[in-house]
DNA sequence: CAGATGTACTACGACAGACGTAGTACGACA
DNA sequence: TGTCGTACTACGTCTGTCGTAGTACATCTG
């Protein structure tokens, strides 16, 4: 399991991951977040929520609301243009990171 | 110039890093952390002073006076067992963060 | 048919870490 | 004498994460 502090610079990079195809919801993400790192990090729910209305803020993504026939509406995400770029700086910065951090392990 | 969000998580580790093998103080770290990112990391004064008092309530560094001649007295910190036990953890957590963030590289 | 479980959120307040700003204090150098 | 470099300390603000709690509906289980 891997602490939220450092994982805490990664998460609009998740999520925009995430939304970067196709539209996706809150439920959803959260669920592949989890999948994708094979249960080492869980994302908590008030945090990705705050996340989206941040990236919302910021126009990274778009809300809008799917025609589900049953249950709670969902809230579904798209990605912006600005989003896309966002997304793509953030995966050039994590060159430099592991540059930079992998100085500061010893061998 | 990396953002300081995603470097929040490591900063103790750089430090613990710089007085793994021998003690050092503040100003001459941060010229280190400076060099050895080669000016992509620089950390701020207050973050690196707000770390070392962390890091000493935590147990992981022992501070003590140098006896310089002239000039400013320095604080000097040590690591102690449990900080190099500690840095160590970081390490292996830094390993698993790089398996998880490069899922969500796009290729 | 009632209650547990899963889905899909929202609200609110607390807290930690980073940061801006400012100030202190001393030495060296021009 | 004044500026630059060294070596900090204090204080208040802000952002992002988290704990707790609550709402609401659907489906599954005994």
């Amino acid at each position: 399991m891997i602490s939220s502090d450092v994982m805490r610079g990664y998460n609009d990079m998740l999520i925009l991951y995430l939304v970067y195809d196709a539209p996706s919801y809150g439920y959803e993400i959260s669920k592949q977040i989890k999948e994708m790192s094979e249960g080492v990090y869980v994302m908590k729910e008030t945090t990705l929520y705050s996340a989206f209305s941040r990236l919302e803020k910021m126009k990274y993504i778009e809300a809008f609301f799917g025609d589900e026939s049953g249950g709670k509406r969902r809230t579904y995400y798209r990605i912006t243009e600005e989003g896309r770029q966002y997304y793509r700086e953030k995966c050039i910065e994590w060159r430099e990171i592991q540059q930079v951090v992998e100085k500061f392990i010893r061998k």
